[in-house]
RNA sequence: GUCCCCAUCGUCUAGUCUGGUCCAGGACACCAGCCUUUCACGCUGGCGACAGGGGUUCGAAUCCCCUUGGGGACGCCA
């Protein structure tokens, strides 16, 4: 099993899953899934005063909604940190690492006076070649002390081929001394995720282009830890319009995953949707169901370069990425009506409009009306706002169907009820007849049919928009129809 | 300041490794038309990009160099 594929996921503890951090995880997950490997998570707790229950549930919850599922773990950093200390004791030991007494405060000062000066800011190496006496002396008097690594003094570089990137190489002067463990005795993010994949046996780590430099300071620890090296493909970032980190700081729950969850959108379409940033098929699909999604899927046809998250704030028109909501979109008309029914029924229960008859004698009826409105709809939430009117008879109405369709024909407040009147005598409810109706009854009033119909579209839906007229007439059947256009006076008197 | 990475329509991208079939293809968005009682769907059409400059070559989006732009990193954060 010496081949067998490990990826692991491992984020910190924020109380939401990013909307980048899900792609990691996806990208991971289907390099798992598609060479029957172990995914593996893993809390980094480290540090992090906020890792709480609270904030690694937000986590898995996260992927859960997703529906990413891992193989082992959750694993927490913290429970190892015993291994972590004696990784950095071996490399002490071994004379590749060595304990520094600088004080914080000294290499801030240093390195804000090189960033000032624009000079290069680096750690000078003033503990690299500290006597044992001048060591024996600092221990002494009880010096604080940190651990850091001893990176080669060789010529040439370190370097590793990338995935994605391809061969990514740095000289070993280029890489300074960099610290293992604090002065509290806690070893640091570079080591512990070393240790750790080491542990885990990783083989392939699959992260975003932020953690690329890190990666030469982590081959030369796997080095010096003697572990062989994985595999690294560093993936693109998701930036912003503005080319900037998405972040929850500055764009809100927009970046998180619970954010899309709780706004009507489906698991897989964000999948989809995040798997289509940074990556394509080669082809033109962009539609992916899992098992296709299985079989395309190549980490060299990751892309190189950052992707846009083409959210636009001010724009009330797109909630959020356009091409996100065309996709979840897709899925919500396409998708078996059974499920999407089991969706719509928690939305409808929310709202506090789900009656127990849907899944009753109503069920054909409900499923119908699903089938019927999903066609205009991109969010599951588009059932209970827009698509109220068929399930509440407290629907609001959109102000253009009001304005446009309705208060500019004044008639209109007379000719519905009378409109109901006709219906209401009607022996077969049907689309076909209820047209007839409605085009005769118009004729009879020197009338545009449009006039009428939409009149009736905004009493009964109250949106401008929606399905056949006269389908909706009969689907909504004779009772409510003629409730609903014999109160019209109400929109009026508004 | 130093190092690393990247660079095709507004956005996601195909094409780059293996130059010619690309006066650059698809999708989203946008605009127009058709359809229609409305909106949507659908269909048709439109708008719209190889960052700039050198080179190599018969030929460059594709290879090389420079410039510019963007991103990342340089932490006793992860």
């Amino acid at each position: 099993m010496a081949n067998e594929v490990r990826v692991r996921f491992p984020p910190s503890p924020t109380g939401y899953l990013h909307i980048g951090g899900a792609r990691t995880a996806i990208l991971n997950w289907l390099y798992a899934r598609q060479h029957n490997g172990k995914l593996i998570l893993r809390i980094e707790d480290t540090d992090t005063g906020r890792s709480t229950e609270e904030s690694i549930q937000g986590i898995i919850d996260g992927l859960n909604w997703l529906g990413i599922d891992w193989d082992e773990g959750p694993y927490f950093q913290t429970d190892f940190t015993a291994e972590h200390q004696a990784a950095a004791q071996k490399l002490l030991a071994a004379g590749k690492a060595y304990k520094c007494f600088c004080t914080k405060e000294a290499l801030d000062s240093k390195r804000e006076a090189a960033m000032v000066a624009k000079q290069e800011v680096r750690y000078d190496g003033t503990c690299r070649h500290l006597t044992p006496e001048e060591i024996a002396t600092f221990e002494a008097t009880g010096t604080p002390s940190v651990v850091r690594f001893k990176v080669p003094e060789r010529q040439g570089g370190v370097g590793y081929d990338d995935q994605v990137l391809g061969r990514i190489e740095q000289q070993y002067s280029e890489i300074s001394d960099f610290v293992i463990v604090r002065s509290n005795s806690k070893p640091l993010y570079l080591l512990c995720n070393v240790v750790d994949d080491i542990r885990d046996r990783i083989s392939h780590i699959i992260r975003g282009q932020d953690h690329k430099d890190n990666t030469n300071r982590q081959i030369l620890l796997y080095e010096a830890l003697g572990a062989p090296v994985p595999i690294f493909a560093h993936m693109p970032l998701t930036l912003d319009t503005k080319r900037a980190k998405i972040s929850k700081r500055s764009h809100g729950e927009i970046v998180s995953v619970q954010w899309y969850r709780d706004h009507g959108f489906l698991p897989w379409a964000m999948v989809n949707f995040l798997c289509l940033l940074g990556w394509s098929a080669g082809d033109d699909r962009e539609i992916f169901s899992k098992e296709e999604l299985l079989t395309a899927f190549s980490l060299d046809r990751i892309n190189k370069s950052n992707a846009i998250f083409n959210y636009k704030k001010d724009d009330p028109k797109f909630i959020t990425d356009p091409k996100l909501l065309t996709i979840n979109a897709h899925y919500l008309r396409t998708m078996d009506l059974e499920e999407l029914a089991r969706l719509v029924k928690k939305e409808l229960a929310a709202a506090g409009i789900w009656q127990a008859a849907y899944e009753g004698e109503q069920r054909e009826w409900f499923l119908k009306t699903l089938d019927m409105t999903r066609e205009r709809f991109y969010t599951l939430k588009d059932f209970v706002t827009q698509g109220r009117a068929w399930f509440a008879d407290d629907f609001e109405m959109c102000p253009q169907a009001l304005k446009k369709n309705l208060l500019k024909h004044a008639e209109l407040q007379e000719w519905l009820p009378e409109l109901a009147g006709r219906m209401a005598a009607m022996a077969n409810f049907t689309a076909e007849e209820t047209e007839k109706v409605a085009r005769d009854f118009a004729e009879e009033k020197q009338t545009k049919p449009g006039i009428p119909i939409n009149g009736c579209r905004a009493v009964l839906t109250g949106q401008i928009k929606g399905p056949s007229m006269f389908e909706v007439f009969e689907h909504l059947g004779k009772e409510t129809v003629v409730r609903r256009l014999r109160e019209t006076g109400k929109w009026f008197a508004k």
